[in-house]
DNA sequence: GAGGCGTGGCG
DNA sequence: TCGCCAAGCCT
């Protein structure tokens, strides 16, 4: 009996189909929103794509530039000092992956050559599913499929599926759609740098969370969400969690125009950068130096600052001019915090 | 496998 | 002001 699939909109030659769309809309609409994608090398994307994870792109490019300047290969990174590569990468947010690219560095270096297949790649720090196929797709021109927040969207609404956003369920959904979708380099004339890029740029574009502007998509004529008039309620909402607030304390311990900072441990929040000296409760009999609340996606935190003498601190530490903040990796609310006070005289 | 992990932009 | 979202990964 002949092969004869009869799926409404997810046949394979249905898919094929998509993917050619995909390709031919990215290589007349796309945009090059990363000016490094000419003279593309693997160190540059698994980079970029560590800068990118959580990250507009907007917010990366700044961020990337100064990276490579510095460290313009996998050895000059492995070699660096890790205060150097906290201090490039304050204000990004996400920490780990800037000790996790370290990682990865060293990794690649002992190894003696990148890695080029999905198997290898997953075995670098920092690097899971969605960067390595990534890195397959735009350093190699190979076979990567790739699942983001844009790319999730985009396929909840082209193949309507309205599971639970965040659940195993859903996921193993979305990376089956992946894997039959993504072109495969053994195909003929397959332009997987230009399938990836496409998939992004739409979900960035045109299929976007609110408003998406179906008019203009190529896939409009295979999208069942849009047949079935729920582009507006995929995919489903995100189940939401109220964030709690949390109170901090941190010393403010000055000479003149030094301030004595602390370097945080590797774990948890802030790892590895440099930061005031942040006590379990408030010192008894403190005068309140000032405070800033800061917005983090679990938690929100309310911080007072508090004027201090010196004490011992289990912690290497260093005295820091106002006027040189910017020799260390800081996060951004205490930096601001202390650029107020350098302002203040 | 659920939760921790930053920061900035935008409606 | 507030909530959502962003080229996810690790434990």
């Amino acid at each position: 009996m002949r092969n004869k699939d009869t799926t409404p909109g997810a046949g394979s030659a249905e898919l094929a189909v998509i993917s050619a769309k995909v390709i031919e809309w990215q290589r007349s609409h796309g945009r090059h929103q990363l000016p490094w994608q000419q003279d593309v090398t693997p160190y540059k994307v698994l980079v970029s794509e560590l800068m990118l994870q959580q990250t507009q792109v907007a917010t990366v490019i700044p961020y990337f530039n100064r990276w490579m300047q510095v460290f313009p290969n996998a050895e000059a990174l492995a070699a660096a000092a890790e205060d150097e590569v906290m201090r490039l990468w304050q204000g990004l947010g996400y920490y780990a992956r800037a000790r996790n690219l370290q990682k990865a560095a060293r990794y690649i270096a002992e190894l003696g050559e990148f890695p080029a297949t999905l198997d290898a790649l997953l075995q670098v720090p920092g690097v899971g599913r969605y960067t390595a196929g990534a890195i397959m797709s735009f350093a190699y021109q190979q076979y990567g499929p790739i699942v983001d927040g844009n790319v999730r969207r985009l396929y909840c609404r082209l193949f309507a599926l309205d599971g639970i956003p965040n659940t195993p369920a859903l996921e193993k959904q979305l990376w089956a759609k992946a894997e039959l979708l993504t072109p495969n380099h053994q195909q003929a004339h397959a332009d997987c740098r230009s399938f990836a890029q496409g998939l992004l740029d739409l979900g960035a574009t045109v299929c976007k969370p609110r408003q998406p502007l179906c008019e203009l998509c190529p896939l409009a004529a295979h999208c069942q969400a849009l047949a079935q008039n729920r582009i507006a309620s995929l995919p489903n909402a995100k189940p939401k969690k109220t964030v709690p607030v949390k109170d901090g304390h941190f010393l403010l311990i000055r000479q003149q125009q030094k301030v004595l900072l602390v370097k945080r441990p590797g774990a948890g929040i802030w790892p590895a950068l440099w930061c005031l000296p942040q006590p379990e409760h408030a010192p008894e009999d403190a005068e309140l130096a000032g405070e800033f609340s800061h917005q983090f996606t679990h938690y929100k935190l309310q911080a007072k600052v508090w004027i201090a003498e010196l004490t011992l601190q289990n912690a290497e530490q260093a005295w820091v001019d106002l006027s040189c903040l910017d020799d260390f990796g800081l996060p951004a609310p205490v930096r601001l915090y202390l650029q107020s006070i350098l302002k203040a005289g």
